[in-house]
DNA sequence: TTGTAGACTATGGTCGACG
DNA sequence: GCGTCGACCATAGTCTACA
């Protein structure tokens, strides 16, 4: 349980050409907390997900279609369902 | 700030012919909270919405298209960007 | 520029009960 | 079968500070 979203998110902050601390003033959150998800060491509320889609200029459901996607290939290479 | 997805939610457990009751079993929550979401009291996490989505059986990305969607209607009628 | 840690506040999510 | 309320617990998210 729990959703991460890490490295997907740094992928697509580092595209941008993002530091941690531009994202986080960008989209109105706390640099640590970015760092955070960026680790795995937290899961986001689905506000959050649109407020960093919006600054990373992705549309929110193409950034939780990749973040399902990689979540497919774990399940696919081993049997994690539920 | 804060996403509600109570509309959306309503419509699509509807169509499957779920209870809250129901849905709130199957995906693992509890059935005042499904009440509460439906009623745009609480905005969920990432993790929740690929629960409810799997429950719907239709992508968390869908599910979330369908919520932007219904903002940018709010957006489009009125200036609301930030 | 990022990792990490600790203390803190806000809100997501549970549970029991009643109309 | 659902709205609602209150008490509660878990975790999301802030802020300061140091390597």
């Amino acid at each position: 349980m729990a959703i991460y979203i890490g490295g997907i998110l740094r992928r697509r902050r580092k595209a941008k050409g993002l530091s941690q601390e531009k994202l986080a003033f960008e989209s109105g959150l706390d640099r640590s907390y970015i760092g955070d998800l960026e680790r795995n060491e937290k899961s986001p509320s689905l506000d959050t997900v649109f407020k960093i889609s919006k600054v990373l200029e992705i549309k929110p459901d193409e950034f939780v279609k990749e973040v399902r996607e990689t979540l497919e290939d774990y399940n696919t290479s081993e049997d994690n369902s539920d």
